[in-house]
DNA sequence: TTGTAGGCGTTATCAT
DNA sequence: ATGATAACGCCTACAA
């Protein structure tokens, strides 16, 4: 009779049950009872099977199904003292690359026998660290963190557990924590060149890095600084508008800096949906991307190819990153050997919201001088 | 010393250690022991602090950090039969609207002590059979799904289990699933009617049907349909474009409606995200919106309000429906009486890109009628 | 108020 | 090849 048929069911008591399951469930004894073996046979069946004999193993096998026996994991987990579980901890599921890494772990753990743990931090090391502790209780085998900014106490905690640990999105290991991802700063370094090499020289940028734990668009931000220093463009404080993740904010921070600086001619957020902000907002105000305003973003999200021109951004491996760091766990769990960090590949998209300068006053170094 | 410092630490055998955590684990035993108590008293100072003669109380308490002690949840849940675990199954993270209600859910979640595995199916029945047998047998306390197209199998195995669930996104409970989520095939009717008010009669739909599963789009669509015959206007297959969930459907979809329906004023879509790729569409054709096509989505995603023009659209209190999922399960577990199905408002927003349409055969019923 | 002891379900060791 | 048994760490009757 279906427990979810009738809201009162009148078989035993009425009063209300708060703990354990109320079917008493099937165990390995049961199993074994009813197929005349030893438990011990039922768990071989369950875990050798190639060392039982055929004929046996398939009388227990349908026994098992009969039944429809399944495994206690948490006994399990107390025998083995491994709970083939992962946590992963990110700032906010509401940024479409997070999403995407996440989905893209889960996945791969699924596919060796993991289960996923998720939490997040909303971009507050406190939080971060609550929530690890209660991952840690858990009794995870492995944790998957976001980028490298981490205070001491967190990385005492992992290291006291135990646990097999690896950031993302980042490429550099900090703090004796291993990484896998890009090396940001030198994508904006190359995107900024790329401008530089279009004929611009006076930029502006938009990062969200009010978040202290952001390092991700801080190292973005770094790219920029560094290389407009190097071309002897330095970005002065004005031309540098902080931000969060939100679209809102890349609206009003284009509105600021052209306030400021009514005559930049690039702009380069570090992340794409700041760039969609900003784009609307040039669209609002009448400002023509790219003829008098180029912009470029940085993730590669969906809509980015689907703007209106097309973004030019800096693609980032999401899902590899997220397959990377599940089959990083799943090694160091067993123990392998193991590479420090993974540098991985970003990939800078050219679309069409960047251009050359309308007029530029240091023209692009080419073969033949502008007409 | 730390694990991460060398890769190679010398301390014990070379060998790999398979499974197991490395540092023995320090237990109630260990507590006990320093303590001069036996394991039962610190149990207590755990879990019935009152019961403990303060002085000792805090005595072990001071013990157990020291030690740095933490409980083993593994044998707390073979013990108790509980491991304050609760399980989610979404079609996709990477659709922001399931992202935002799996943050919610998990914030409410991590207030009360629980902890949330995930799990997507890829809008695959199967896939998401094998999750949730997965996540069964890791003991889940309580399950989350989306939407209440769920094979027979699926409710079985729930049953079995004896574990509670709630389905989202969707009002109506199916198959004895108690559901928590919006009405929406009344949301799509709404705005339906809502357009013709404005006077359309040529509409065209496109819905994100085409996974078997998606029984929030079916609904919406025939939400479409249903206020489209009731008007004596019914849709003809060809005026309704079934596509996927990702943006560049969108985009194919408009234009292939307009091929087939040139004519056409009005294109009601399932998803923002398809509204949006329409209206990308639309913009490059150089069909100018609202004024020769309105479009409407739904979900309300943050980019929604940001489009040019703002888009019209329904609201789905997505992170209300992530706490409430929780709220439900957790009062299920405590064995509370509870409401079937909650039923939640959602919210027809009306931006610009919706508008009477350019030369209406039909004029709307105003008091006034047309110069 | 505190201590002793048994068992939750599984699996590995040892014996047959 | 299979069976008996002990132990994983914790919790809770029950005894003191």
């Amino acid at each position: 009779m279906p427990l979810t048929e009738r809201p009162d069911r009148m078989d035993k008591k009425p009063t209300i049950e708060p703990k354990g399951r109320q079917q008493p469930r099937v165990k390995i004894e049961d199993v074994a009872r009813k197929a005349n073996v030893s438990p011990a046979t039922v768990s071989r069946v369950l875990n050798h099977p190639e060392i039982v004999r055929p004929e046996l193993r398939d009388k227990v096998m349908r026994h098992i199904t009969d039944l429809s026996y399944t495994r206690d994991s948490a006994a399990r987990a107390l025998k083995s003292g491994r709970m083939r579980t992962i946590g992963v901890i990110v700032p906010t599921l509401a940024l479409g690359i997070f999403a995407e890494g996440v989905e893209a772990l889960q996945n791969r753990l699924s596919e060796s026998g993991y289960t996923l743990f998720i939490a997040n931090s909303q971009y507050d090391q406190r939080r971060e660290l609550q929530e690890l502790q209660s991952l840690i209780e858990r009794g995870i085998d492995g944790i998957v963190l976001v980028g490298g900014s981490h205070g001491r106490e967190l990385r005492a905690l992992i290291e006291q557990a135990g646990v097999p640990v690896i950031t993302t999105y980042v490429s550099k290991a900090v703090g004796g924590i291993p990484a896998i991802g890009i090396d940001n700063e030198r994508a904006t370094r190359e995107m900024t060149e790329y401008l530089l090499r279009l004929g611009h020289v006076r930029f502006g940028a938009i990062a969200n890095v009010v978040a202290a734990s952001n390092d991700r668009s801080r190292a973005r931000l770094e790219g920029i600084q560094r290389a407009l220093s190097d071309a002897g463009l330095p970005l002065r404080p004005t031309q540098i508008i902080k931000a969060d993740y939100s679209l809102a904010q890349g609206r009003s921070a284009l509105r600021q800096l052209l306030t400021d600086h009514p005559d930049t001619t690039a702009v380069i957020c570090t992340t794409d949906t700041l760039a969609i902000g900003a784009m609307a907002e040039a669209r609002k105000i009448g400002v023509a991307v790219p003829a008098t305003l180029s912009i470029t973003g940085f993730d590669d999200v969906e809509l980015a190819a689907q703007m209106d021109p097309p973004l030019t951004t800096v693609s980032v491996p999401a899902a590899e990153i997220g397959r990377g760091a599940a089959d990083y766990l799943i090694n160091a769990i067993a123990g392998s050997p193991l590479p420090r960090s993974v540098l991985l590949p970003y990939r800078l998209v050219m679309r069409s919201s960047t251009g050359p300068p309308r007029s530029s006053e240091r023209p692009p170094r080419r073969r033949r001088s502008p007409g």
